[in-house]
Formats: C-alpha cells, sequence, structure tokens
DNA sequence: TTGGAATGTCAACAAGGCTGACATAAACTT
DNA sequence: AAGTTTATGTCAGCCTTGTTGACATTCCAA
C-alpha cells in the first residue's frame, strides 16, 4: 500500500478515497440505496397490510426456526412490546406458529407455518432479484468489497451476530 | 475472468457469489450495516429531541444551500405534509431558514443558519467517523465496490439524483 | 422456597409516514 | 382579463412502529 521510498506522498495519494467528499457520497449512497433494498418488498407488504417489522419478523424466523422470542428482540433491536405487536398479528393470522419450549417452558419458539413461509418466499424472491441484479452488474469483486464495507461499519455485537448467521447459514 | 478454454465451467465457478446464500447474506449484511450507519446520528438528535427526518432535511439543505421545498421532496421521497412537519419545527427552533424566491415568488429557498450548520456538522461529523473507521479498515478497493454494488441497487431515478448530487459536489 | 428470568399484556405516548381537503399567492396560458 | 396550473402551507385524521411503565404468569435455579 505504503511506498517505504516515499511513505508521505504515496500516503496521500493512498487516502485519497477517505476524503469528507467521498465519505458524504458514501452516505449518500447508502441512504438511497437502502430506500432500493426496501422498495421492491414494501410494495407487497402493503398488499397485506403489514410493514416491515413484519417482513424482518418473517425474515429472521425463517433463518432461524425454531427460535426464541428473546433471541429475535436480541436481533432485531426492538423492545420486547414492540415485535410483540408484530408476532401477534402474523400468530393471529396464521403466517407464525409459537410453541412452548419443552426444555424450558417459558421459552416460546417460532416457526412459519406454510402460508408464513409462502409470504416469505414472496418476499425474500423480490428483494433477491434486485440483490442479485445488483451484484452481477457490479462483479464480483465489487460484491466482496462491498461486503467487507458493511461488515466494518456494523455495530461490534451486531457484526457477530452476522457473522454467526452468516457461518451457520441460517 | 473466464477462461476461454472452460468457459462453461468458469462460468459456473464465477457466478457462485450469486447463489441465494450469498444474496441472503447480502441482505443481512445491509439490514445491519444500515442500522449502525444511523446509530450515532441517532443518538445525537436523542439529546435533540429530533428524528433522522430532521437529519436528512439538514443533510441536503446543507449539501444543496437555496434548494426548495419542492425538490427536498423529490430527493426525500416523502409527503409535503411529512416535510413542512419537520421544516416547521426546524425554522421555528431557528435551525433553517427559508427566503422568498427572487424570481419566482411562490418557491422557497432554504438554508441552514449557524446554528443549523452546527447540529449538521455534529451529525455528519459522526456518521464521517464511522464511514471512514469502515472505509480505512476495508481499503480502497472494497470502498470501489462498496460503491459499485450500492450505485447499482438504487432505484433508476434515484440512481440520477445521487449521481447528479456526486458530480456536481453539492 | 424464594428470587429472578422469560414472556405476555395493557395503557399511553411520540415520531413520522400516509391521504384528503382546502387556502393562498404567483406564474403561466389562452 | 380570466382561468389554470404550480408551489407551498396547513388542518384533520389515520396507520405503523418505535418507546416507557406497570403488572401478571410461569417456571428455572440457587
Amino acid at each position: 500500500m505504503e511506498s517505504a521510498l516515499s511513505p508521505h506522498h504515496d500516503k496521500g495519494q493512498a487516502l485519497l478515497y477517505l476524503t469528507d467528499e467521498h465519505l458524504r457520497q458514501g452516505i449518500e449512497a447508502m441512504f438511497f440505496a437502502y430506500r432500493g433494498f426496501t422498495a421492491d418488498p414494501d410494495r407487497i407488504l402493503e398488499q397485506f397490510s403489514y410493514g416491515r417489522a413484519h417482513h424482518r419478523a418473517l425474515h429472521f424466523i425463517n433463518g432461524a426456526p425454531g427460535t426464541t422470542v428473546n433471541n429475535l428482540l436480541n436481533i432485531l433491536g426492538v423492545t420486547k412490546q414492540s415485535l410483540n405487536r408484530v408476532l401477534r398479528s402474523l400468530i393471529e393470522d396464521g403466517l407464525v406458529e409459537s410453541h412452548v419450549g419443552k426444555k424450558d417452558r417459558r421459552k416460546r419458539h417460532l416457526f412459519l407455518t406454510a402460508e408464513g413461509s409462502k409470504l416469505e418466499q414472496k418476499l425474500s424472491n423480490a428483494q433477491r432479484l434486485r440483490m442479485r441484479s445488483a451484484f452481477r452488474a457490479a462483479g464480483p469483486e465489487a460484491v466482496a468489497g462491498f461486503r467487507t464495507v458493511l461488515e466494518a461499519m456494523m455495530d461490534t455485537k451486531m457484526l457477530n451476530t452476522y457473522i454467526n448467521m452468516r457461518d451457520t447459514g441460517s
């Protein structure tokens, strides 16, 4: 990265991507990209009178069937009251099932029903479609960089959660 | 990227980054990274009893001083009622000034006051700090890839808006 | 057996989206 | 000059999704 012969000059060159101007562009890119990222599922959710909170619950229950309410709380970073409202409507509508734990009967283990799975598929298909098209357009090196920067931008605690989900494939 | 001798095999290899599993990871990375991205300004805004909507308004008024309400509406993608509520409080609190247009007196041109600029600085410093540390940790190639993927993920309309802001440097 | 953890529920509140309706002033069109 | 469109503001009301606080229940663990 830096030449031993002219460290100061090369350091200046190499760090040009860290100027305030570049950072501002990165900030705005995140803003606009996140809007695109959520746009497609949002349109589907509207038809079901659901919101992003429902999508997030469906997504993570799908990724970790049998997860507990508390675990979901930690992943989503919201209060139990907030999550409970969402879960209640999903359970009432027959998209999610809550089973009392066998070992620890205080815990509720959450599962998608067939219908819940169907909606989750619909949502994630839409989101993957855009992600795939963006990945394909950008190419594998860009995607690797994308992942690297995003991981560096996460809170430490969330990074561990993410890495865990990434590596266990659920 | 692909060998001329065994295009099929290499194509299979090259496209491994487009599997559903990788896309799912990209989706979750976006979710967690966006949380990190907004966490620092959110903490500051809380002290001022403001929300993200105020931050967004301050950010884009700062980037394009004298912009009109309608322009801001298009950038932010919200209704005028929603934006107006935020602008009103910022104007009342003396962070933003609204000036009647000289050429077209229907238009209101928006500017940050000294105090508004101060808060905007505070917010963007916090956000840049995290972005800079992420960029530095990831390196210039990763940052280039990050930008490429984000731009590919935006809605076409927003992409143009973004590119315009990016290139004019405001 | 008692303390605390896990969960659920009720009530109340706020931010910030939304729609619809209406007002006003200015600019544009015919 | 009259009528239309544009830009903006405002009022009322609704929804989702976040918050806090209080309280009940269940049940594990020391």
